[in-house]
DNA sequence: TATATTTGCTTAATCGATTAAGCAAATATA
DNA sequence: TATATTTGCTTAATCGATTAAGCAAATATA
């Protein structure tokens, strides 16, 4: 029962009294196999519940019909949902996908990308940790000849293809909508700078209040990992200040929602007294109280494109590919805590 | 630059007019290889960029290094973080896990065991989706030899090694604790009884109310997905009884706050006209107003000790093995929804 | 000094599936 | 009827890495 040997074409052949080779043939409807033997042939794999060795196929085709993809982390909605309709087009494609997590480490990273490509997966489509700077992990990949597709947490250097939504007109948006409901002192609760969709956050925030004639006070720009943590700790600095901020953007929804609770604590009135804006339109924005007015980012279009255009790459490896960055318009949801 | 081929063991070979056999073996720090040629060997493969071919080394050693892990969704912290654990243990021993998530579908799941089995995993840990009842996808892995682990959804009728906390007596904890706090009609918004945790649960829940001698009312026991949605209606439904409960204890975080939602739209108190407690510790559940009650399930031991059963089954995969039935205490965090 | 052992490699087979090349028999075409 | 084409396979090589078996040279031991 245990341990039994795994049947493989040559069992099959042995069987029927033909070449491995005519199986292998059978297996795959090729046109010059008889119908006769292409039913004894799948009648015998089935009796002996034959499942075709990938290892062995893989070697030989120098094709593994596998896709690997790294995201920081999978218990967030947006990268869930990236994976879920990513996985949906590669499937129908006869590709699957190999989900890696970063743990925002750089180091995890690397040795991810080590995994996948040992694996000889047929591509990589990824997103960035926040601790990563150093890119030439990233370059291995392209020396080595796979599509590399970067989704979200890019990087304008490198020079590969990418999906994401436009970071810094969404800063217009959400400093528009604030400075419309009569905000003046709009604080940033931003990320990193050296990560360029937050870069990008920072400077649509400026550029907005700027457009807005409202002046740019650096003790309103702060930048964080963006847990709820930071948001947290950052709200309670915010709050010292003597110059008390009348809104505050946050650039991700974890970090709104850690401010929105010290907010809470401190008896704060939202969005009366301060208006709180978040990034990423995760589920629990609408389930907490007051709900929190994000940006959706389109997550099943970014995971759909990203998978796109790795088919793309692929389908017509001949032509050299030009370079495909496409930037999605986010949507601003507005709820409680900014009307 | 672009599609330049692989380095293989040959190329060194050739360049240093040795054997391909030797190269692998100093490659593999073999004893019976001089380090003069091991460091000669080494210096090549860095200059020439060699990455080892893993299909190659797979199918001649019979043996991928990878696991592969089905989750209902990663989503979730508990899934989420079952993996990080998971996967440090895995990575630790020189493997590397394959994630793939079910979606909670029959169909998926088996298309994701197929996946995993023509990669040649060396070993599957799974946790059931919802929708599954008929376990002959899971047979399959069994008669290919490899070792199963199921964790939190498992099934008994299932002859393999299983990681999970005790649902029946986490009930019993709950209904306690509901009962000390002056509780007498508990309502239970159940999963489905057809996964075994979910009716552990049930039954958990019914023997609870037994011992406390309270009386079994079947319009307070219902069941459904678990989702927030289901929460919602099945609390909604509840209002509507004539003789309304003064708990709710919902077998999921996300049900628990579907109900507390509509507890709080209909302005009753929570906790003091409605206890309510949920289960799995989401995070959310200190987020939200009020926190919510809810059981800890040990993520982290859990992808602990689904990696250490792994490793233990192909260390020693000479002794028939005994099965593993590991069955954690789960712990119930007491929050403002039960005070 | 003669034999035994160790060192440091090479040779050749192998893991399974695939495919280019080839060939005999069957069938089609002139 | 003679030749060309098609059908339905087989043969043999291949994808890279690994490993059992073997062998010559170097070294150790009696």
């Amino acid at each position: 029962m245990a341990n039994k040997k795994r049947t493989t074409l040559k069992d099959i052949a042995s069987e029927l009294n033909i070449s491995p080779a005519a199986v292998s043939k059978a297996m795959h409807n090729d046109s010059r196999i008889s119908e006769k033997t292409k039913k004894e042939v799948k009648r015998v794999a089935k009796k002996l519940n034959y499942q075709p060795n990938h290892l062995a196929s893989a070697l030989r085709k120098g094709k593994s019909n596998l896709v690997g993809v790294i995201v920081p982390r999978t218990n967030s909605n947006f990268f869930s949902s990236v994976l879920e309709n990513m996985e949906a087009v590669l499937n129908k494609a006869g590709y699957n996908i190999i989900i890696t997590q970063s743990n925002e480490s750089f180091e995890k990273e690397c040795k991810n990308i080590d995994t996948l490509l040992y694996t000889q997966v047929d591509g990589i489509i990824a997103s960035m940790a926040n601790e990563t700077v150093d890119l030439s992990h990233y370059e291995k990949i392209k020396s080595n000849g796979i599509p590399l597709i970067l989704f979200d947490r890019g990087e304008n250097d490198l020079n590969v293809d990418y999906v994401g939504i436009n970071d810094y007109d969404s800063s217009h948006i959400i400093v528009e909508h604030l400075v419309e409901k009569g905000c003046k002192r709009i604080a940033h609760i931003g990320g990193y700078r050296r990560t360029r969709i937050f870069n990008n956050r920072i400077r649509g925030y400026v550029d907005a209040l700027k457009k807005n004639n409202l002046p740019i006070d650096d003790t309103l720009i702060v930048e964080s990992s963006l847990t709820l943590e930071d948001g947290r700790l950052e709200m309670e600095k915010l709050l010292q200040l003597k110059n008390r901020p009348d809104a505050v953007y946050a650039a991700s929804d974890n970090a709104a929602l850690g401010a929105l609770q010290v907010l809470n604590e401190n008896q704060i009135k939202v969005p009366n007294a301060i208006r709180l804006v978040g990034f990423g339109n995760e589920p629990f924005t609408s389930l907490v109280s007051p709900s929190i007015t994000s940006v959706d980012q389109h997550s099943k279009d970014i995971g759909r494109i990203a998978a796109e255009t790795f088919l793309n790459h692929v389908s017509k490896d001949d032509i050299k590919q030009s370079l495909n960055k496409i930037i999605l318009d986010a949507e601003l949801i507005v709820r409680d805590s900014s009307k």
